[in-house]
DNA sequence: TAACGACCGGACACTACTGTCCGGTTAATT
DNA sequence: AATTAACCGGACAGTAGTGTCCGGTCGTTA
């Protein structure tokens, strides 16, 4: 039975679906962002409206499933030896300049939803790590918390949004030099 | 002739039915955001569609009415002597607390319209001034420009529209405390 | 007071999504 | 081969907002 072989119609082609779905919504988001029109990822998957919401009934649902990937490539970067705090900040950024749906979601979820905030909070945990070290070593400030820089990258993510993804790179670079160096001398 | 007297029908209304309909914009604008339906500005102003369309032929030049004031108090506080550019920075992020429609209009318009570049250039120019004296005087990095401060107010709108309205004092305080001290100790 | 015409209001056509429903297809089972 | 049941696709109803159109209203002018 050859690998390649995933009907879209009939009993055996769910598994398959939901890939194919999980895998267009990456791509829409990507590029037309978070509130991308959801009948675009049915059209990108190949598949039906249908499917697409039996699969995910909601926007949200489809989003964790797509974006479940990127919070376990922070959290294993968190959970790394040596991984300072800059190293994850970093991280976060490229995700950011490469598809800003992911921390729109999940920094100022326009109307709280359990699932989004419970997301939110892993990102603010896996920040927690990075950030103690950072402040005994005396590399920010004392009263930093993990939630200011979650909402410091939501801040971003907004910008970047709305900017051409040409632009993206070095406006992302801008606006974290203002956030870090602050705008005093 | 009681100077109440306001008509809104027949050929006298214009000019009335134009005010209360900035007024209403501006108080939809503040409380639903720049996004908000315009039927819902006609229906606050008491006027029909026809005559919202009739004197503000799309979303931006109703804003551009309602946001003059705005930008002229800025411009007026600008060319007073003694300004500081912590003075004008005041002022925008008070404009922005009470509605974050201004400034997310002008500072990254979703699609680039002449008009919203044109008051964005407006507002980088009434920031130059003040700009320069705190270089000057040091307070400032050397290579802080206008640009960035609009992108900054900008990023600060961004979260702050999408935080209730009782949340939005701390907040902006709080991310301004980020973007002027930044992360770094 | 009659005719005029500027201006109004809200119904409506249009567009863009979301989410549902059901006839139809297909693999699995016997 | 016939039967079954899981699952699909796309048509469709529902919802929300934009912008247009036209019958109707009301000051103005003679």
């Amino acid at each position: 039975m050859p690998a390649e072989r995933r009907p879209n119609r009939g009993p055996s082609a769910a598994a398959g679906n939901r890939a194919a779905l999980v895998a267009a919504a990456r791509e829409v988001f990507a590029t037309a962002g978070y509130d991308a029109p959801l009948s675009a990822v049915a059209r990108q998957a190949g598949v039906g409206q249908g499917s697409l919401y039996r699969h995910f009934p909601d926007r949200i649902s489809l989003a964790l499933a797509v974006f479940e990937d990127s919070i376990a490539e922070l959290e294993a970067l968190a959970a790394a030896p040596g991984t300072t705090l800059d190293d994850l900040l970093a991280l976060i950024t490229e995700q950011t300049v490469a598809s800003t749906a992911f921390i729109t979601m999940v920094s100022v979820p326009a109307r709280p939803d359990p699932r989004l905030l419970a997301m939110r909070d892993r990102v603010a945990k896996l920040l927690e790590g990075g950030l103690a070290r950072a402040r005994e070593a005396g590399l920010v400030r004392a009263d930093l918390t993990a939630d200011d820089l979650v909402l410091a990258v939501g801040m971003l993510a907004g910008v970047l949004s709305k900017v051409p993804a040409a632009d993206r790179l070095p406006t992302a670079g801008r606006l974290w030099s203002l956030l870090r160096q602050g705008i005093e001398a």
